[in-house]
Order: structure tokens, then sequence, then C-alpha cells
DNA sequence: CCACAACGTGAAGCATCTTCACGGTTGGTA
DNA sequence: TACCAACCGTGAAGATGCTTCACGTTGTGG
């Protein structure tokens, strides 16, 4: 097996054992990985019309509504009415919602930290750039078929 | 943002951009990630009834029988009845299946190829080495909290 | 021979995600 | 100003992947 083929192993495997980790971490706050990620967009962008969330988390309009009607039945957003456009709804993180955001990014702040402890300090930062490198490839791979 | 935020962000990354990538090259082929999942274990295990594929695959029995389904009905596996337990039948490739499968293996080599393309080789197998130390970490996280 | 275990699957249900169609709104243009 | 095309959100229908529960069939140890 040539070292291109370990590091992909590797690399697929932490995939694996990160996509899990984060599951079941969102699973105890009530959150699934797709309503997590519409979260996510609302803290970092603020308050905003479906339309707007479908572009960013790149999936069509009709699954944001979905994803809302999930997430307000939950009482994470509530969909607030726009004065000036009476045909869009503004999503909006409710005081739990921004609780429960505020607790991911406290999760993923954590996990960084204990990742970085793994290795010798020297090394993770050359470790993230090599890595950001391969997504760098892989992301060109995949928009140069495009 | 700390080196271990860095890396995390660069992990999540790839593993979005790999996940893409590999979906589209499966699509291509008429494979999801779960009946190709499949394929390969009968790949490298053999032909076998739906509870071992169930156990080594991680999911219910059940949902076995929903992925053996598709990919019979496309014409990668075929259920052959098992004489020595008429309760089981045995899931095998059928020639075409094992083309597919032939063809995923040798896109997972060129993959790998062109990942240690990106970085000077020297440093191919230290990242690895230290990819897959994350990987460990993170099942160990998650087992931990088991 | 019989109770219990194992194999596969029907039924029902949840989460993502898609496409197509439609109804209400806006906004610019004839 | 009337009008129509573009736009917002959502109903309907469907594909995929997963789960649990219930069942019928088959094997097997006592």
């Amino acid at each position: 097996m040539t070292d291109g083929e370990r590091l992909l192993d590797a690399v697929l495997r932490l995939t694996t054992a990160l996509q899990r980790d984060m599951e079941t971490g969102l699973a105890a706050v009530g959150l699934t990985p797709a309503r997590a990620h519409l979260v996510g967009v609302l803290v970092t962008s603020g308050p905003q019309p479906q339309q707007a969330l479908a572009r960013q988390l790149e999936v069509t309009p009709r699954n944001v509504t979905g994803l809302v009607d999930a997430l307000e039945r939950d009482g994470f957003v509530t969909r607030e009415p726009q004065p000036t456009d009476r045909r869009a709804s503004i999503v909006t993180l409710t005081a739990r919602g921004r609780e429960v955001a505020d607790g991911l990014v406290a999760g993923r702040r954590e996990l960084g930290g204990q990742l970085a402890r793994v290795l010798p300090a020297g090394r993770v930062a050359a470790l993230a750039d090599d890595v950001a490198a391969l997504a760098d490839e892989v992301e060109r791979l995949a928009g140069g078929a495009r």
C-alpha cells in the first residue's frame, strides 16, 4: 500500500469517527446534522429568509422549509414576518436556539483543543496547513470535473 | 483561532470535499455510498448471508435487505440459496458487480496517488501517521463516552 | 419432539433531499 | 396604472438510508 493510500485510509477513518462523534453530540442537544448546519449559518450570518439559507446550505429552498419546520417545532427558531416583503419570513434563533448554538461552538473549540493535544505542539500548525492543502486539492478535483 | 481549531476546520473541509467527490464518482457508476459500502464488503470478505453483512456494515439486518434489494434490482448482486440453511441466502457479486467494484478500487488508488502528489514526497508518510493518530483519538473519545 | 434461537422481510416511521406545481407578492415596464 | 414575469415559500410525491417491531420459516439442543 502506497503512502498516498495509507493517507487516504487514515483520512477516511478520521472522517467516519469525527462524523459519529459530532452526530452523537448533536443528538444529545436534540439536533440532527442538517438542522445543526442551519443553526450554524444563523449564528454566523444572522437572521435570514429561507432563500438565503438555501443558498448558504447549498440545498433546495424546499428542503429548508422542512428543516425550519422541525427547528420551529422544537423551539430553536421562529419565523418572523418581514414587513418589506410579505412573501418572505425571517428565520431567527430563539433564546434556546442561541444557547444550544453557543454550546456547539464551545464543543467545537474543545474538540480542536483535544486534537491539538494528540500531537507535539510544533506539528499541529503544519498539519493544519497540510490538511488544508489536501482539502484544496480535492475541491479542485471535484470542481474541475464540473 | 487556535491551531487546533484551524486543524479541525481543515479536516472538516477535507471531509466535506472528499465525501462530495466520492459520491459523484459513485453516482457515475450507479451506486450510492451505502450500496457501495456493501459492495466493498463483498469484495474484501466474499459472498455472505445478509446477517454477516449487517454485522460488518454496522447496520440492522433489515436495512441490508433494502440495500441488497436495490443492488439486485440493478444487477450488481444476486441472492443465491444456501443449501445448508434454507433460512439464509448468500449475497454474491455478479460479473457486472465485480467490474464496478474493481473500478472503485482503482479509483481509490488513484485518489490516494493524487493526494500524495500534493505534498512533498517525504511528508506524506508522516502526515498519514499524524492523521491516523487523530483518528485514533477521536475513536477513543467516542468510545470512552460509550 | 419442542421450545428457543436465528434468518430474512413486511409494516410503519423519521430524516434528508429532490423535482414539479401552485398561490401569493413584488416590481418594473408598456 | 394595469400587467406580467420573477421570486418566496410550501403542498405533493418520491428516492435513499436507517430504525424498531412483528412474523413466518427454518435449525437445533435437550
